[in-house]
DNA sequence: TTGAAAGCGCTACCAC
DNA sequence: GTGGTAGCGCTTTCAA
């Protein structure tokens, strides 16, 4: 009453597992007759290899291992859908693990993935400290950071150039007639989303000539749509003669949305909006959200693939950058 | 240079395999003495056991296949987040597949999840098949589906009441005073989402003496933002006089939104919305959206849960109703 | 308290 | 073309 083995088959089709395993791996040294014999013994028996027994010997796992500090928002979920696309038809599993979920197990779940014998790790949104490269170096396995900052600079990385994004984002603000331009931002301590983003801003108002006020930056630690709305709510009250917003994501922005809301400011009337990442979210909102289109899901996709064929050449890959977009829509007005 | 296995530890240690074996695993049979001395050895080789290795042993792999039909969405990603969470506080390892990105593999990926040997599955917002159940079945491993919809009727399923859940969202407008009231939805043929949720909204209907009006339930195949402006445009041109209106997911609820704003019609001054699944976008629309919640994480927590239980013990769960919650926010106006 | 050895399901090498 | 068999890294009797 067992899950037939390769030995089963082998028996009940009088050959031997040798000949079995060369069949069912579509070697070479066999008669068309013994593979439609044993073909048939497969499937008579519903037998199906054991892919942990195939990866005690080949010494891979055909799996590899993702590692996201959130789970449950948009971003990560186009992240992982673009990986797990990329994977799946390449034949391989993806293991996820929420690092944040049990507060910052990132070095835990590095060690569950080398004991699962991953072939290779997806390192997403999130700071890759030396510690962790050193952990996944000695793992002897190729890893690729996905809109992460890495502290050796030295890991190959799939991501969008924030820096320059949110200049063009700024940039476009300054086009549109606006010179007045706020911006609210996640922490400028951090190096993923936080300081680029801002060095961007800082950039497109120099190249313009207009100088940098920082109290007109207001930040909070998270990138969330609470943030946002209280940090729109501190900006306006500080500077009430802002024209023009910059969110460093769309829910940033959104919670921007709301703020005004609150305070009976029109958007784009009297405070234009553009935000960044380019989700779902930010089409759906009234008025739908202008914004600088990060493509999650061929981020994903690019590093799954490139990771790939890292673990089959053995050569560590150069990572990729990704275009981003501005997403011209009804939250800023032209001046 | 190879990774060390628990052989070399064994022999650096000048201890026999067998040993290391129950130390690592903390068995019994062993001096306090020999503990040290492996456990420094371990350290100081950097061993770590190998699970495939374990795993064809345990006959387990201590890991568990979640299927799921759409993995970008905020519904997906709350329930992969709580099936992560669950599973990986009791050491397990999820992989995801996302059986529409290649349309409609499920098969497929069973087959696949099969040869690796996972320990359960978890079905999720997906029809449950008599054929995928079988299959099931024949891998002889526990599954769970969520939010799902299994032909047999048989299989333990994780859910919310979808029928009770969508009638008190519409008696919720009829005791704001709403009588005129319409509904967008899926296909009526979708038998997870679409039929209970017209089912409940003309039960509640019925229960007021109200009439049932098959023109006043606008369908489209899918749940998403577009679906909800199509079918909310053609209702309110059907129906004028609709004063509310019963969206059977968030997405649709806030296309609806703007649906209503496109045609200047005031929400919730001259339309109430309700919407259905209570996920982060309902709370970042203006206005923000009274909608009935299903608490995904939650849901998927159980799941997973309720699954590993049933690894353990080997006894079939008998899965678990969650309770669905009316959110009360500013896009219904009372009467 | 410890070690030797069988064997999990499979691949790959070597013989025939 | 086909079969025998060593051995992947580990757990688990069984003996000592």
């Amino acid at each position: 009453m067992n899950k037939p083995t390769i030995k089963d088959v082998a028996k009940e089709a009088n050959v031997s597992i040798a000949t079995v395993s060369r069949i069912i791996n579509n070697g070479v040294g066999y008669s068309a007759k013994t593979k439609d014999l044993v073909m048939q013994t497969v499937q008579k028996m519903g037998y199906s290899p054991n892919a942990i027994a195939r990866g005690l010997i080949n010494k891979q796992s055909n799996t590899i291992g993702v590692l996201m500090p959130e789970l449950s928002g948009l971003v990560s979920a186009e992240i992982l859908h673009g990986i797990e696309k990329a994977a799946h038809s390449q034949g391989q599993s993806v293991i996820v693990c929420n690092t944040a979920s049990v507060g910052g197990q990132t070095l835990d779940y590095l060690k569950l993935l080398q004991e699962k014998q991953v072939d290779g790790v997806l390192f997403t949104s999130q700071f890759l400290t030396h510690e962790y490269a050193d952990f996944i170096k000695k793992m002897g396995v190729p890893v690729i950071t996905i809109s992460a900052y890495s502290e050796d600079r030295a890991t190959p990385a799939v991501r969008v150039d924030d820096e320059t994004a949110a200049y063009d984002a700024v940039k476009y603000l300054l086009q549109q007639g606006h010179s007045e331009i706020g911006m609210i931002s996640g922490s400028p301590g951090d190096r993923l989303a936080g300081a680029p983003r801002i060095e961007g801003y800082k950039k497109a108002l120099h190249d313009e000539g207009i100088p940098f006020d920082k109290t007109k930056v207001v930040w909070r630690n998270g990138f969330y749509f609470e943030d946002g709305r209280e940090a729109c709510s501190q900006l306006l009250n500080e500077h009430p003669t802002i024209t023009a917003l910059f969110a460093a994501s769309d829910e940033l922005a959104v919670g921007a949305m709301t703020s005004a809301a609150e305070q009976g400011i029109q958007v784009p009337d009297q405070l234009s909006i553009i935000g960044y990442d380019g989700t779902k979210l930010s089409a759906m909102v009234l008025p739908p959200l202008t914004t600088v289109s990060q493509n999650f899901i061929e981020m994903g996709e690019t590093a799954a693939t490139l990771l790939l064929d890292s673990i089959q050449t053995g050569v560590t890959s150069k990572g990729a950058t990704i275009q981003h977009q501005i997403i011209e829509r009804k939250s800023v007005r032209k001046l």
